[in-house]
DNA sequence: CTGAAAGCGCTTACAG
DNA sequence: CTGAAAGCGCTTACAG
């Protein structure tokens, strides 16, 4: 039988208003009384029902804001799921969650909305930032002047007043592709590492931690020249041709983010696909086939559930219970997926 | 602004009362009412709210029992956090969570605490089973005739009326492991599987699932037969020692259980430490450092926090919300964990 | 078959 | 500085 609020207050003698404003540090208590209040709150082991305060917090109507950028890719769409599944659980607990999806990046558009979230009441929002100087202004305007709590998810804006970040460590994704390449290459022979973008920072960190990892405990595995794909399957297609051409007997290969079909596709046709190891990111439904019919020997993932629905329960927690998030950085897991696992 | 009963009551002409009934086929209400009610209800996307919901059934006091064997392991530990959490989550809202640890396997204590339980009654158990026939009959009975749902956790007990099984897939995570050795050792050589007791079942599944995927997709591997250490470190060096004089040139071991310490500590004083290639099993803090320091290549681990989570919230949500589970096997995430994603 | 009412544990104006 | 009271959304006897 949990320990109510009523329970304390008739052991301390006052009434329920007081002995909440005593448990709160909400003041207008005399401080022995509040003292004592704590005292037999903490005997009693008290813990207070989530129902109850979810409930009487109804009234208020606390309103979280969610912003999702690039929303139309398939990563993104798996992150919407988690998203979903918070605003279920966050409403059904009295909150109000409003989602707002923008397809490719669009910095301007992330205001306009923050200023329509701000004017409506929004008491949090939770976003996915991009490298943009407003916006980051715009970010600590809010966590600032506003008191209205940012979190960002899937990637992270430097220097800001942002309460905390939800997504991968990138970096340590590439470690982990490096020490999974170095086992199953035997620890030596050629391996290359093709990218999306240069200038994406996600993909960028993915090859430092892969390259650092590789040259630091496999001295035997010679990195070959980093190329870039730009997101274009037939331009990594076209990069694998001429790597196989220049390096016959290259042994691996890393995939820092999409084009997996456009290097899957030509290592098929140049039938090296079982000799050559390859090791990609992210758990779309394309990839995991390229898993299942072993083109590709591990996929390395950031938990996308995770992302959405995180940032989304950080800030209605805090709103409701006022429980600060542990760390700014909640890196989400890191998965290794191979055949049987996935 | 979530839906709430008032509204469809007003909407229907009816009161709360009414739509409560209808929406929850509980009868005593007109047909064709209830059928507006519904459509009303869907048409509003009617989504309940769980706080107030929570709240209202604080006062049935919904009990929960959890009786966990073998708890003084290690494992079991941390399957205890996962127990902790749930019961913190679902006391908060309104349920009762009493958890029961037995050390060691005990059937008969377990036959104890239930009847115990069902005198205090209880709404619903989850336990880890062990093989016995009166514990199985006993699930039947409590299952059926007396109507509290049971659902196993980290162990199941086939051919019983339990609800559901939350825990690992053994077979599956043992054809991970042999994935893994695949790889690793390039498909060719000699591999040995260590295990520990001959009568576990659970072991002898891993055992299992990784011989047949080696013998499958890896014919150039030789497996060397399966020794048991009986979970005995000293016994499992043995092993170690005359293995390694039987089969010189071993590439690689699996280990199904424990004694990861009498293996490693054998490899390493014979040197073959770095050479040999070795995948055990669960993320206890012991074999992480066995990980971090390079003697264990990779650790695959069933989700422990889930095993103790799920089970208790399956229970709660069944109890509070009528929600059925999914399905009667809910398998945990079989986790792959190198030195870089620890 | 239907409705009015009490109560779950909490928060929040409001009155004193 | 303190208390009494209303109300959040739901369930559940109870009365009709």
């Amino acid at each position: 039988m949990p320990v109510t609020l009523q329970q304390i207050a008739e052991a301390a003698g006052v009434s329920r208003g007081t002995v909440d404003r005593a448990l709160k540090n909400r003041g207008r208590v005399k401080p022995e009384v509040a003292d004592k209040i704590k005292k037999i709150a903490e005997e009693l082991g008290y813990q207070p029902s989530l129902a109850g305060r979810a409930l009487a917090m109804a009234r208020r109507n606390v309103k979280i804001g969610v912003i999702q950028q690039s929303a139309q890719t398939p990563f993104m769409q798996q992150v919407y799921e988690g998203i979903l599944a918070a605003k279920q659980e966050a409403e059904s607990l009295g909150g109000n969650v409003d989602v707002y999806r923008i397809n490719g990046v669009d910095a301007g558009r992330v205001l306009e909305i923050m200023e329509e979230l701000k004017d409506n009441g929004v008491s949090g929002i939770a976003l996915t930032p991009s490298e943009d100087t407003m916006l980051k202004k715009t970010i600590d305007t809010f966590a600032g002047e506003y008191g209205i709590p940012i979190v960002t998810f899937n990637s992270d804006v430097e220097d800001t007043k942002r309460l905390c970040f939800v997504g991968q460590n990138t970096v340590q994704s590439g470690r982990t592709a490096a020490g999974l390449m170095g086992e199953i290459t035997g620890g030596a022979g050629e391996v290359a590492v093709i990218s999306g973008h240069n200038s994406n920072p996600a993909l960028n960190n993915r090859i430092k931690g892969f390259c650092r990892e590789i040259s630091g405990s496999y001295p035997d595995i010679k990195l070959v020249k980093t190329r870039y794909s730009y997101d274009d399957d037939w331009v990594a297609a076209k990069i694998v041709e001429e790597l196989l051409l220049e390096h016959p007997k290259l042994k691996g290969i890393y995939i820092t983010g999409s084009t997996v079909k456009g290097i899957c596709e030509m290592l098929h046709n140049l039938g090296r696909e079982t000799e050559i190891k390859v090791i990609a990111n992210d758990f779309l439904e394309e990839n995991k086939e390229w898993v299942r019919s072993g083109a590709l020997n591990f996929l390395i993932g950031q938990d996308s559930y995770v992302q959405g629905y995180e940032p989304v329960m950080i800030l209605f927690k805090l709103l409701l219970e006022d429980e600060q998030p542990g760390s700014s950085d909640r890196y989400t897991e890191i998965v290794i997926k191979n055949k049987y696992n996935l």
